[in-house]
DNA sequence: CGACTTGTTCGGTATTGACCGAACTTAAAG
DNA sequence: CTTTAAGTTCGGTCAATACCGAACAAGTCG
């Protein structure tokens, strides 16, 4: 395969970004493989000889990244075997995640008013800000969500 | 002081909360105390005794939080001592820094697409989708915390 | 100069968890 | 019923690192 040596550079990228945004290395390793190898469905021993991981490694990122709704399974007719792909949504699913922080974030901030019930307004000014910018993002971020499906719409990415 | 227990509580979900998005849970003890403390500017001190950790992680992961502009040194006038504090854009940069990982993920999708330089289109669909999606969204963030920031002058929050 | 205050750095400990290999399940094929 | 294939679970190991206490540095009073 041509640039084998870049493809495995690709992969291991996405092993490092991923083990950086709370998954582990060997699963963000299954996603950078999965976005990149052909056919796009894969099957365990796939990526186990891909990878150079340990069969357990790789059934658990895999249990993992379906939980997560990263990765789905997938079965072709005919065949008994299990193959793994990125699932469709994942992109949208890592920006809902991380959404979800935002909404910690302004809950985090509620419990936090209630323990200064007592207190003065000057001292409430820092959650109140950190609850009402966090109410603000967590309101508009999904319009972009929405906004980023229209245009994919548009562009024909529907069936990817 | 009222609510002791509401508030160390707060803390120490704030503590649990930004362990989970890649700081020391002592780094999210300090933000959780120094959103709720009176005055709003605190002495390494009195962070060691509120928190009851030791001197020398407080001076870390103060270090840290500095170099993130999280929380920023405050000096009071013929008193030697550094006190600390949040620092007025925290939650901006907060979001930015969310926002470094969709520029993160752009660029790993255009080095991955280095790599299937000579594979068919269909292959190379995956990343472009994944490209572009993070395109936009790192094109259209940023309009949202400008957006905010006239909310937040026209809330009068300025001096926050 | 001492004595104290404030803060940083360093070494060691203890916890966490990612990963692997091997044993164990399940089920299909011969 | 045995054999082979596919996948999960378990126990142990190894690496990373958060945290602490103690030693150290720097500066400020008496």
């Amino acid at each position: 395969m041509e640039n084998m040596d870049k493809k495995l550079r690709f992969v291991e990228e996405c092993g490092l970004y991923f083990e950086g945004v709370g998954l582990t290395r060997i699963a963000g390793r299954i996603i950078g493989w999965l976005l990149i190898c052909d056919p796009p469905h894969q099957l365990q021993s796939d990526l186990v000889e891909a990878l150079g991981a340990s069969k357990s490694s790789i059934s658990v990122a895999l249990k993992d990244l379906t939980t997560l709704y990263l990765v789905e399974r997938f079965a072709l007719p005919g065949d008994r075997r299990t193959f793994y792909r990125t699932s469709k949504d994942m992109w949208s699913r890592s920006f809902r995640a991380r959404m979800h922080q935002v909404t910690d974030l302004k809950a985090l901030s509620e419990r936090g008013l209630e323990a200064l019930q007592e207190d003065t307004p000057q001292r409430k000014q820092r959650l109140e800000f950190m609850r009402d910018m966090n109410a603000f993002m967590e309101a508009e971020f999904p319009k972009l969500l929405d906004a980023w499906d229209a245009i994919k719409k548009a562009r024909g990415y529907d069936d990817l």
